[in-house]
DNA sequence: GTGTGCATGTAATGAGTTACATGATTAC
DNA sequence: GTAATCATGTAACTCATTACATGCACAC
């Protein structure tokens, strides 16, 4: 007797997703999700076994024995492929955000401007991290998944996530700049008497 | 005796940093926040108020009678100002993402190309909204903190906003593109006989 | 035999929003 | 007078993570 209660679409959405690449069982598919969808999406176990009984108990998955005693493979039904059709037309629910990196440099007088230079050498360093996962992503899946039909929508996701990075990199080297000229205005026409 | 538990550092940070500013009522600081920091942070009353209370019973902040019977205006004490520092310096906690427009698109076979296609144009021109949003904004507190020393901190956190909505644009333009010649891969040169 | 990886599942906990109840003041 | 805005505060609920308990299989 399940009860997740008001069940959370989302995580229904990723979870009959998966299956719709490949039936699996409930560890593979957080495997899969760290991996490959890790750089916009997350899932718990405390959130896939829940959704996985339910889905079940409405006939969406079904589980069958799995490679070895204990294990379970789940496949998408046919009312599950529908179902997933449903969630994907929902409209997408908007999260309030929460930058913790722009809310410091936003109390940047306080913290410092070095402090904020810290942080946003740190913010670079990273989206270029990123940036080289990403192309590595992009080649492993094109080959992998060379003829899938789902390639193409794969390789948008990380598309995505490129173009952020790239967009990250850029604005930190122009904000350091802005800092920099901050620390030292030595050249300001305003002020005449700098040594 | 307001027991918030274990204390979630952001939004002490968020509400300390509001009073760094100014002093002001918690009902101004969430208007504040909404308006201000809308595009990368978000605080609700329920978080707000109990967070207010344990600051004061801690000395970080001071309540004073405001305006008007029955309201009250917050400063930042000393002592508070410390603390701002102190959250300031700590780690930036890494959230677990969640793109809902991503997750759809990974799962675009099912969802279908024109599918596909409408979320891609929904993000654009939201994100082309954005974009004239920021514009606006960052001319008002131009104006308005003409010569706050917060003022160069703020246009950082604008600019951010600015970079990441153009980044999504160009994506999202590319993207349409890519779905185009998906669905009529009219001269591909693998392909010969199509009319 | 023992550590690592595959695998299942639940309980405790956290963080945050929404909705509500309440009321004074201001603008029309 | 009445609607909108300013203002405080709490309770219920949702969503999700973390940590734990458990155990098989396989490589070394």
């Amino acid at each position: 007797m399940p009860r997740p209660a008001g069940r959370p679409s989302q995580t229904e959405m990723a979870v009959l997703g998966a299956l719709s690449v490949e039936p699996m069982t409930a560890y593979a598919m957080r495997e899969a999700i760290r991996d490959v969808l890790g750089h916009f999406w997350s899932e718990s176990y405390g959130q896939i076994y829940p959704t996985l009984a339910l889905l079940q108990s409405e006939g969406h998955v079904e589980r069958n024995p799995g490679a070895r005693p204990g294990s379970f493979v789940f496949t998408l039904t046919a009312s599950g492929k529908g179902r997933l059709r449903q969630l994907l037309g929902e409209e997408i629910r908007i999260v309030p955000p929460r930058n913790g990196l722009l809310l410091r440099l936003f109390f940047g007088r306080t913290l410092g401007v070095e402090g904020c230079q810290g942080l946003l050498r740190t913010a670079r360093d990273d989206a270029r991290g990123r940036l080289a996962e990403y192309e590595l992503l992009a080649r492993k899946v094109s080959e992998e998944d060379r003829h899938s039909p789902d390639l193409p929508f794969q390789l948008l996701t990380i598309s995505a996530a490129r173009h952020s990075a790239q967009s990250v990199i850029a604005w930190a080297d122009e904000s350091l700049k802005v800092l920099d000229a901050l620390e030292s205005p030595a050249d300001d026409p305003e002020r005449s008497s700098t040594t």
